[in-house]
DNA sequence: CTGACGATTCACT
DNA sequence: GTGAATCGTCAGC
């Protein structure tokens, strides 16, 4: 990893504000070293689930089974879900034990191995939808549902920080992506996006939502 | 054991 | 805009 990454610590994961943990892990870089590959990408659109009360959040209403076993846990962990039979799905665990907060990271602007992202990514030409959508990330940075449990304090996938700052007139928030079985709960502000970014993902959606049309 | 379905993506019209 | 791909997970029997 470059010199100037500084690797985040254990206590930015214990925050207790899932949303707060979900607007501090925009501008911060997404690093993996798998299959000897080492891969980070700048995080630009992130989705809070807020714990049990949370209707969206795999979570809801205290449900702990074999795989969302990982959310109840200590901050600071890894959650890879399969989505889809198809689509492995990155996720934050922040907060304490008991307090099943994660955060989804849905795009990355490719910052060091692009060719190896290039090349995992199956496609023939570089585009922005390498690093766009939850899917493509984790295809991109080779992360896998096997990789669910990961400490993120480990050297498998972790988070760092270059110094790299994101103003607030830079930061927007929507409703999440494809969440409308969630109720009241499918409209809260819990997307947050760095709006220039063009890998954010779902742009027809954020564009009308963001002009309010 | 069975069946319905999902925090999605892509090809095609 | 529409529909198919594809399989682990989980509720229900």
């Amino acid at each position: 990893m470059p010199v100037n990454y500084r690797k985040l610590a254990a206590s930015f994961y214990l925050h207790d504000d899932v949303l707060w943990v979900a607007r501090n892990l925009l501008g911060k870089l997404l690093c993996t070293h798998i299959d000897g590959l080492f891969c980070c990408g700048r995080i630009v659109e992130t989705e809070a689930y807020n714990g049990v009360g949370d209707k969206a959040s795999h979570a809801y209403g205290g449900r702990r089974t074999a795989r969302t076993d990982v959310m109840f846990r200590e901050g600071g962990l890894a959650y890879v879900y399969l989505c889809y039979g198809i689509h492995h799905m990155f996720n934050v665990v922040s907060a304490g034990a008991d307090h099943p907060h994660a955060t989804l990271v849905r795009a990355i602007e490719p910052v060091e191995g692009k060719e190896e992202m290039l090349s995992r990514s199956g496609k023939k030409k570089w585009d922005h939808s390498i690093g766009s959508g939850p899917g493509n990330v984790c295809k991109a940075m080779g992360i896998r549902t096997s990789h669910t449990g990961q400490s993120l304090q480990g050297d498998l996938i972790w988070l760092a920080d270059d110094g790299y700052r994101v103003d607030e007139a830079g930061v927007a928030r929507t409703p999440r992506i494809g969440v409308d079985y969630a109720g009241e709960d499918a409209k809260r502000l819990y997307r947050f996006i760095i709006t220039a970014s063009p890998f954010v993902s779902a742009g027809t959606f954020t564009r009308r939502f963001l002009s309010g049309t």
